[in-house]
DNA sequence: CGATTGACTGACC
DNA sequence: AGGTCAGCCAATC
C-alpha cells in the first residue's frame, strides 16, 4: 500500500489523473520529485501490472496508462498497450479531442494543484 | 554485482 | 523552425 518503490509511486500518480485529462511522463516525474525520472516513469508503465482492458472502468483501480502521454501528446506507438489506435479511442471516450496522433496538451494536460507555476 | 536498455526530456546545431 | 545528440534515474538481464 505504501508506495515505497518508485514504481508504485508512479502508479499512484497515474491513477490520480482525472478523467478527460492527460499527463506527461516528465510531469509525473516532477511530481515524484525528480523531473529526470521521466524514463523510469515510462519503465514503470512498461511493467504496468494493471493495464486497461476493453471493459475498462473508471471506477476500477487499473492504471490508465492511456492517459499518460509523452511530450508530443501521444503514447509510444511501439509499446502502446493495445496500439495507438486503442489509446486514441480511450482518450476520445473521455472527451479528449485528438489532433492527429497527439492531443492538445495545452488544453488537456492534467494540472494538479500546486503544479501551476 | 556490472553493464545496458528504456513508454523521456531538454539543449544544441 | 526542425532535427540530432547526450544525459539522468531506475529496473532488468
Amino acid at each position: 500500500m505504501d508506495s515505497d518503490n518508485t514504481f508504485k509511486r508512479v502508479y499512484e500518480v497515474v491513477r490520480r489523473i482525472p478523467r478527460g485529462r492527460v499527463a506527461t511522463y516528465g510531469q509525473i516525474a516532477r511530481i515524484l520529485g525528480n523531473p529526470r525520472l521521466s524514463r523510469a516513469v515510462g519503465f514503470a508503465l512498461h511493467v504496468n501490472p494493471d493495464p486497461p482492458e476493453d471493459g475498462f472502468d473508471f471506477d476500477s483501480e487499473r492504471i490508465p496508462c492511456h492517459r499518460v502521454v509523452n511530450r508530443l501528446g501521444g503514447l509510444a506507438p511501439a509499446f502502446a498497450f493495445g496500439g495507438v489506435q486503442r489509446q486514441r479511442l480511450l482518450l476520445e471516450a473521455e472527451g479528449i479531442v485528438f489532433g492527429d496522433e497527439n492531443v492538445d496538451l495545452t488544453k488537456y494536460q492534467w494540472q494538479p494543484r500546486g503544479e501551476q507555476q
